[in-house]
DNA sequence: GGCTCAGGCGCC
DNA sequence: AAAGGGCGCCTGAGCC
């Protein structure tokens, strides 16, 4: 069963579609609607747009199990049929049908403050552009599989916006014990904290001048007066120069970085009543990847996953997809002898056997094939890796060289990559147009696994979703990273459940294959204390495998 | 005062 | 331990 929601005020159109289709019906009230037909059966909404249709339904906690989202699923498309760029909204995918002038996207937090505002409904005939997207999924290289990567994408829309809105758990008070600590009491506005003033203080000390630690014009200037040229302030660079002034600035910038990204004010802006609300952006990132607008939820310092603690008698399950990108490549590349390895827990350490090598020279030779990689051994172990995985191997050469040609390359549900852009193109065929096709080169190779990791992540949630007990919730996705908050007693129930949609997952996406994409949860109290299963230190018992 | 850009660095 | 690609977002600085 598939609905055609149209928003209109509180209320809302509803056209039944599919081989039960029905009479357009007209409600007043929509989350009530979808709350009652969601008890007998889980239809597929279809709308234009979950950031929009979503939020009013969840302030009421109403949560559909499954939506059809045009506007992701246009972006898809057009990307998919060479046409990157052309608007996306459902708006614009009936003003091409009906061959009305198209609105341009509305982007930025502006046009969406004005979205919020002014509901005056878009001219969009819901039904009339899914037939339309239907059509051209069919049309798509493997529609059985770009069917499931909508589905995917819109899952994924449902989940963002119940994140935004469930929130992470975040401690205040834990917080702000660490700034505290680390930088000392919170400073009265336009003051800076007691610690990094002591080192600001130490910096002008060291340099014998007043100079900004956080301008690196200035820091720079002020080595070479000191007789020292250093090429940047990157702290890797720092870290070699022999001078006092260099300990205090290191400090001072990991420091100024805490308090200006993840301080007082950030929390101030982001965290209430014990949740930290980011606002994700499901397909906010070329490879399929979302972003999030605002919070940084996605850039967290690993330092403070002390403050995300459970509620009491809650717990935390946590979990990753384990070497995920090696593993999706094996499955994606159809490569007999890696798809072996990489039905072994630690795939690096099965690939140091074949190799007859260290685990850690495998790993490069992993790495660097993915990613383009040729610094230091990384030539020489790719040699090793081209013989040993020959079909692997050919699978990123094709999709580098590809990129390299200016060609679009697709993910193994058929995410496809932008076009190069008119400037990459009067670059690739001038004196540096070498370089620029080696740079465009390694942007594909590495999108094509990127790309088919982050579905296989999403496919995993929106499986996950579907298995978990009330009432727990999914609270953090970063990646290959699922976060579920759940009470104490179902951590069993959770636990079970992100493994099974796991192998669901890989099934769904590669059929049967000796891939194994393992995703082991831990139960916590505290983020802080969930140790990454996915890389083993190469310690005694690594060593010992390999 | 608002805009864009670069430098820098956090996460995967 | 790092390499490679993908991001967001802070500050300073230059410009209008």
């Amino acid at each position: 069963m598939w609905i055609a929601v149209t928003p209109e005020g509180g209320g809302a159109t509803l056209r039944p579609l599919g081989g039960r289709a029905g009479a357009v019906t007209h409600v007043d009230d929509l989350a009530e609607a979808v709350r009652d037909l969601e008890r007998v059966e889980q239809p597929r909404w279809i709308w234009a747009d979950t950031r929009a249709v979503y939020p009013p339904l969840l302030a009421r906690d109403v949560r559909p199990a499954r939506c059809h989202d045009l506007t992701l699923t246009e972006a898809l498309l057009l990307g998919h049929e060479g046409r990157y760029g052309e608007p996306r909204s459902a708006g614009a995918a009936y003003a091409r049908l009906r061959g009305l002038p198209v609105p341009a996207d509305e982007t930025g937090a502006h046009a969406r403050q004005a979205t919020l505002f002014e509901p005056e409904p878009l001219p969009v005939d819901v039904a009339e552009v899914y037939g339309d997207q239907v059509r051209r999924i069919e049309r798509t290289a493997d529609p059985a599989r770009f069917r499931l990567l909508v589905a995917a994408e819109s899952a994924g829309a449902l989940i963002a916006a119940e994140m935004g809105h469930d929130g992470m758990p975040w401690r205040e008070d834990v917080h702000d014990a660490l700034l505290t600590g680390m930088l000392g009491p919170r400073p009265v506005h336009g003051m800076r904290p007691a610690k990094l003033q002591a080192l600001a203080d130490q910096v002008d000390a060291a340099f014998g001048t007043t100079v900004n630690p956080d301008s690196p014009q200035q820091i720079v200037r002020a080595f070479k007066a000191a007789g020292l040229s250093v090429a940047s302030t990157r702290s890797h660079v720092l870290k070699e120069v022999d001078h006092p002034a260099v300990a205090p600035l290191l400090a001072y910038k990991e420091l100024a970085r805490l308090y200006s990204f993840h301080g007082w004010v950030w929390a101030d802006q982001w965290v209430r009543g014990h949740r930290f609300r980011p606002e994700y952006v499901a397909g906010g990132v070329v490879s399929g990847r979302w972003a999030t607008n605002g919070g940084g939820a996605l850039q967290i310092p690993k330092v403070m996953r002390q403050v995300v603690m459970a509620d009491e008698g809650w717990r935390l399950v946590v979990a990753d997809g384990a070497q995920l990108e090696p593993r999706v490549l094996a499955a994606m590349a159809g490569d007999g002898g890696l798809a072996r390895a990489a039905g072994e827990i630690d795939l690096y350490a099965a690939l140091a056997q074949a190799f007859g090598g260290s685990r850690q020279n495998a790993k490069i030779a992993m790495l660097s094939a993915m990613y383009g990689g040729t610094s230091g051994d990384a030539l020489k172990l790719l040699a090793v890796m081209r013989q040993r995985y020959p079909q692997a191997y050919a699978f990123v050469e094709e999709a580098a060289k590809a990129g390299e040609e200016g060609r679009l390359v697709r993910s193994w549900l058929g995410r496809t990559c932008p076009p190069p852009s008119k400037h990459w193109s009067r670059l690739v065929a001038g004196p540096e147009g070498a370089r620029a096709a080696r740079d465009r080169g390694r942007f594909t190779r590495n999108f094509v696994v990127q790309a088919t990791a982050a579905e296989w992540s999403l496919t995993q949630m929106a499986l996950l979703r579907g298995l978990l007990p009330a009432p727990a919730r999914l609270v953090f996705f970063q990646h290959d990273e699922v976060m579920v908050h759940c009470p104490e007693e179902l951590v069993g129930e959770v636990s079970g459940a992100v493994g099974r949609a796991a192998v669901q997952a890989t099934r769904l996406l590669f059929g049967e294959t000796p891939v194994r994409i393992p995703m082991e949860a831990v139960a916590v109290t505290c983020y802080a204390d969930a140790k990454p299963v996915s890389e083993p230190e190469p310690g005694p018992a690594a060593t010992a495998i390999a």
